[in-house]
DNA sequence: CTTTAGCTACGATAAAAATCGTAGTTATCA
DNA sequence: TGATAACTACGATTTTTATCGTAGCTAAAG
């Protein structure tokens, strides 16, 4: 297995995991919302993406359809290791403290949260 | 404000924040141990750092002792936002889960998150 | 049939980060 | 006092990412 996506990457595969196969058009068209950027960027960019093995596509009519190659999960494990060890020098609490401290959570999230540490709690033993 | 240090940046500000005042000989030495790494791409790389205002120096004898210019909190804290926004498209509680389930926290750090889920429970009303 | 709109391929460039080598300075010591 | 060791400054290069522009193909419209 190779690396991970960079971060002009992620929105187009965020966008691909969310709204299944999408055309080039479909994906500049989404992403120009945000931030404005010409067509044949993202074009080029996701042709890197394939040569990289995070998307496939298959042909549609004259164009394509593209779509994510690589699952969101895995990826973002990935992701996070890198990140939780680069910036909280792998402290997983120091990272949640932080995330849960900073980003309001709503009352609903917190009681999931709650929940999951129950069920590592009695996981565990 | 400016930006926020890039990758090969970060162990050196972690190394800075944990060990307070150091020579770039020091950080080399610390840091070959993971990476060998040559002298002075550390050196500039500090050089760099000192330009960008993240860190500071103080002259001692001939060579220089090197310290963070910004606080470990702030910097995690704007690597995290940009990082939960790319990777897990803003969910805290997407981010909190992974962490959590993948990385097994010890029992005491456990207690201190629900501890902590406590205290947001009850401070909002 | 000829024009045009919509795609793709591809090269080029720009921009940012990472890494290294060389040269110059100063203190130390043999 | 001359060689050596420990630093710093700085330029240069390499690598990686990011972004565009141009050219070429094809289907559809007139």
């Amino acid at each position: 297995m190779q690396s991970t996506p960079t971060a002009s990457e992620l929105p187009i595969l965020q966008l691909l995991w969310d709204q299944g196969p999408l055309t080039v058009r479909e994906v500049h068209d989404a992403l120009s919302a945000e931030k404005e950027v010409v067509y044949t960027t993202i074009l080029k960019t996701m042709q890197v993406m394939l040569e990289r093995g995070f998307l496939k596509r298959e042909q549609q009519g004259r164009g394509h359809l593209y779509s994510a190659a690589i699952a969101r999960e895995t990826t973002q494990d990935k992701l996070l290791d890198t990140f939780l060890d680069r910036t909280f020098g792998g402290s997983v609490k120091g990272l949640v403290m932080r995330a849960l401290g900073n980003h309001r959570a709503s009352p609903k999230e917190l009681e999931e949260l709650k929940a999951l540490i129950d069920d590592m709690q009695t996981e565990e033993q």
